[in-house]
RNA sequence: GCCGGAGUGGUGGAAUGGUAGACACAAGGGACUUAAAAUCCCUCGCGCAGAAACGCGCGUGACGGUUCGAGUCCGUCCUCCGGCACCA
């Protein structure tokens, strides 16, 4: 401490206090962790930040959280890993390269020197010692081997394919980085919201489609996950289980059109067959035909559409007839073969039957161009008419008919009975279709992992060996923005020998999506300096899987999906035992701020207002009044921001740390406001006179045996139990602060003696929350040793015991009054004195109660 | 359209089927102070009644239902948020 200021022992100055413990705790080394197998572990993880340059309030508070389990969970007794590292690849350090001509490297490294120390003014309980930072060589290094493994494998592979191409950051989005925001349903740039456009380029993938079945099944058994998360991710694969079906062309019957449906009882029903304008049959079956000029003219219109705005939910359907007949499997019927445009070449097989009875998206196909409709499934009333539907009837309920054998059929017995008679009379096959695509993780950038491969004009593609690893960045590599991969410009990196032959060769210019480096990071974490290997398997054994992962929800498709699907790949190569990273996971909600604009200058800073709350805020511009928007997430565009630095500054660390748990429960989105923060603050202040005032020379004696002193015990123990409760259960911290806030107020109620343990309990349940004032005042009172280090305390029902109670009397269900009464008194004697209670013997007016009603210890309820 | 989640005071939010509104914020009143800040105390869902006290009625998005008793369980609906969506 260098602060001249005058020490005011009695004054709350975290500003003075918190960095003394914070230097106390990194001296102690207090965070480290090593296996210990006598003790149970807790592997606590916090998504790791992008490090952008400075800390946001969104990190704040999952960091926050994060904090609190594990400074909880090391109370309990458990060995608790914390660590914290940095998602340190990515676009806005190639950006801020051309902006500012730092490179990408001194740009990160700054930024993650600055937000380290911000991290560190949160007294969070990281082990520093396992910081990772991603774009460190002995990080990349690992994702390109696992790279090579892969490729071994056969689970990272090449294919020219369309990609998302997003013009403005000049590289390839995988699907999931494109977002639809609006009811136009166009792909944007998830990152700069461009408008996406498709791209043909060879591009390396993995073979994520290779889990899609386990990732699908486990989702039933992560009990810890949010099920909404669950939701999303069971989506995002979209498994549909059906059949694979060929239609023969009339007029040959050797070819035939295999479609995909999940909906084979109502074959019966197919009037015609649709097929995507990309088919590669499109041409077969048009030629010679007189529609096949028009055909044509349709397919090219089509096919030049973006395929975004083609598959718009609102876009028109589209088709032409082909000229092409085929033959319905079932009837042996001839139908009509068309073209749509709703017909997705990407999925199945490109090709489907049209069934207008029992599919609405097909009978409204049919209407349009008068095709007929058949109902194969009557409803139990018997009352749909081929041909007048209104509408396609879709209900399970109902019976096949006019379908051969199968009429008389439940739908769903109807599924299982065709699918065997397909399969037995080679029609076709069982087939299991997923909307997952593979991951492309190709990216034309800079600042990412380089791809281990070499191409070689005589031997092809040759991975990079082993021991070669990593094939670093070069570091002075000229950064424009403009064209494809700065790698391509760089010479000495882009020509080497061929591994296999000498000869001459080239390297990949393509780095990895940042997605692969966390995919697995929470695995190096583990042993984060090991060179021979990705992570320490026995270190693995220990501490996997992760125990409590928290973090935004809004990585509840991307990243998380990725995680489980490296942790499957790691698993199968024999690195460890885990099948699922995480155990439990919390998605904890947005930091939100209400913002203001003027009309004159748009969104302005809250603070930045003049005025007041009652005579209403003005533009400190133009003094035009400023409008109040919606509550939204914080961000620097709406300017509705709150600095960390500022807060902390302000009111120190525990404050903020008390108010973003205190505001509200976890998952859901905080709003901030200030005065709840001046509350936080507050409540510290008083702890803090509370615990000076009444810190004497020496320890205040024990317990006088009053009844004073027992009310406060119980208030004591009633806290432990509410605090241990709520932490425990889904970690209501908000909860979890009241009722410590409750205590104080217990505490102060009532002087006199007996306080001791009170006060010394307070301060350990408020430790995890606010540490730095909780090391203080444990020392003030004359403690040696850190309250991080006491056992967590435990509550004792004997101590909770009351001498009396109190027994809520209600008629016909209303309260009608209460009673105090000596605990333990029996059943009968409670309700004698209930009935007594003079209150209440005027409602029963003398008469006889029908029925009574005792919940033990609670309540009598009077029925008359 | 489908699948989740949520609707409670002026506000954020509490309530294993058992006293709705804990805790906090805001607001109002008071104490202390020359004054202010800080701090402390009181009031604080709506209505009725009353000098006061003890009270009474209503009240958790809407309407029904189950129950001695419903914010909580069931049914129908409304609104908002999130995800998915021409996926065959």
């Amino acid at each position: 401490m260098k602060e001249t200021v005058a020490q005011q022992p009695d004054v709350y100055n975290p500003q003075s206090i918190e960095p003394v413990w914070q230097q106390q705790w990194e001296a102690a080394k207090t965070f480290r962790v090593t296996e210990d197998p006598k003790r149970p572990k807790y592997y606590c993880l916090v998504m790791f930040p992008y490090p952008s340059g400075r800390i946001h309030m969104g990190h704040v508070r999952n960091y926050v959280i994060g904090d609190v389990v594990a400074r909880y969970k090391s109370m309990r007794g458990h060995n608790v890993l914390h660590p914290m590292g940095w998602d340190a690849f990515g676009l806005p350090a190639e950006n801020a390269a051309i902006e500012h001509k730092k490179t990408p490297q001194f740009w990160t490294d700054e930024n993650i020197l600055y937000m380290r120390t911000q991290l560190k003014r949160l007294g969070l309980s990281y082990d520093w010692e396992r910081e990772v930072a991603t774009c460190k060589p002995d990080y990349y290094k690992w994702n390109q081997w696992f790279f090579l493994k892969m490729y071994e494998r056969g689970l990272a592979y090449k294919k020219m394919s369309a990609v998302n191409w997003c013009p403005s950051c000049e590289t390839v989005l995988a699907n999931e980085q494109v977002i639809t925001r609006d009811v136009t349903n166009i792909g944007l740039c998830w990152r700069c919201d461009s408008h996406v456009e498709k791209k043909e380029l060879d591009q390396w993938f993995y073979k994520i489609t290779a889990y899609a079945e386990e990732l699908l099944a486990e989702c039933d058994r992560l009990p810890g996950w949010p099920e909404r998360v669950l939701t999303m991710q069971r989506n995002w694969i979209g498994k549909s289980v059906g059949v694979e079906v060929d239609f023969p062309l009339a007029d040959d019957k050797n070819r035939a059109i295999r479609i995909f449906t999940t909906r084979q009882d109502t074959l019966f029903g197919a009037t015609f067959v649709t097929l995507s304008p990309e088919h590669p049959m499109v041409e077969e079956i048009i030629r010679g035909k007189k529609e096949s000029a028009a055909v044509r003219t349709f397919v090219e219109r089509i096919t030049k559409q973006d395929i975004n705005i083609r598959t718009a939910q609102n876009m028109e359907k589209e088709g032409i007839f082909t000229g092409a007949h085929a033959i319905n499997p079932m009837t042996k019927e001839r139908i009509p073969i068309w073209i749509g445009n709703f017909v997705l070449m990407g999925y199945g097989t490109g090709a489907i039957m049209c069934v207008p009875a029992h599919d609405q998206r097909d009978f409204e196909f049919a209407k349009m161009y008068n095709i007929p409709t058949r109902v194969v499934i009557q409803n139990p009333e018997g009352t749909l008419k081929s041909d007048e539907l209104t509408a396609a009837y879709t209900d399970e309920a109902g019976k096949l008919v006019e379908s051969g054998k199968f009429s008389g059929l439940s739908p769903n017995e109807a599924i299982e009975k065709i699918a065997e008679f397909i399969v037995s009379e080679k029609l076709g096959a069982r087939k299991t279709n997923y909307k997952l695509r593979d991951w492309g993780i190709s990216r034309q950038r800079y600042w990412g992992t380089p791809i281990p491969i070499i191409y070689c004009e005589r031997c092809g593609t040759v991975a990079v060996p082993y021991d070669e690893l990593p094939v670093t960045l070069p570091p002075d590599v000229p950064i424009t923005g403009k064209g494809g991969s700065p790698l391509q410009a760089d010479k000495n990196f882009l020509n080497v020998k061929c591994p296999k032959c000498g000869g001459p060769a080239r390297r990949e210019t393509d780095t990895m999506d940042t997605f692969v480096d966390s995919s697995w990071y929470f695995f190096r974490y583990l042993s984060p300096k090991m060179d021979t290997a990705p992570f320490d398997t026995k270190s693995a054994d220990y501490w996997m899987p992760v125990d409590q992962y928290i973090g935004g929800i809004e990585h509840a498709v991307l990243h998380l999906l990725y995680a489980r699907f490296f942790t499957k790949v790691v698993r199968d190569l024999g690195l460890t035992k885990a099948d699922e990273p995480f155990t439990n996971l919390l998605t904890q909600g947005m930091v939100c701020m209400e913002t203001y604009r003027c009309e004159e200058h748009g969104w302005l800073f809250p603070g930045d207002l003049i005025g007041s709350e009652k005579e209403g805020w003005h533009c400190p511009h133009c003094n035009r009044p400023a409008v109040r928007g919606r509550v939204e997430k914080m961000s620097k565009s709406k300017k509705n921001i709150v600095d960390p630095e500022q807060l902390i500054a302000t009111y120190g660390a525990d404050t903020a740390r008390l108010f973003s748990l205190f505001a509200a429960p976890p998952e859901k989105d905080l709003e901030w406001n200030d005065a709840g923060v001046e509350g936080a603050s507050r409540f510290l202040n008083r702890v803090w006179r509370l615990v000076t005032s009444h810190a004497g020379p020496g320890p205040v004696s024990g317990t006088d045996g009053t009844e004073r002193t027992a009310a406060l015990r119980r208030v004591t123990h009633q806290t432990i139990k509410k605090v241990t409760e709520d932490l425990d259960r889904n970690f209501q911290f908000n909860t979890a602060v009241a009722a410590l806030m409750e205590f104080y107020n217990a505490i102060t109620a009532q002087p006199g003696d007996g306080r001791d343990e009170a006060i010394k309990t307070l301060l350990i349940l408020l430790s995890p929350f606010a540490p730095h004032i909780a090391e203080e005042l444990w020392k003030r009172l004359g403690h040696t040793g850190s309250v991080l280090t006491q056992p967590w305390p435990r509550w004792t029902e004997a101590a909770l015991a009351t001498d009396e109670i109190t027994i809520v009397i209600q008629i016909n269900g209303k309260l009608r009054g209460q009673i105090r009464v000596p605990a333990g008194l029996d059943e009968k004697e409670i309700q004698h004195r209930a009935m007594a209670d003079g209150k209440i013997k005027d409602w029963l007016k003398g008469q006889p109660p029908k029925k009574v009603i005792y919940v033990k210890g609670k309540l009598v309820s009077i029925v008359l």
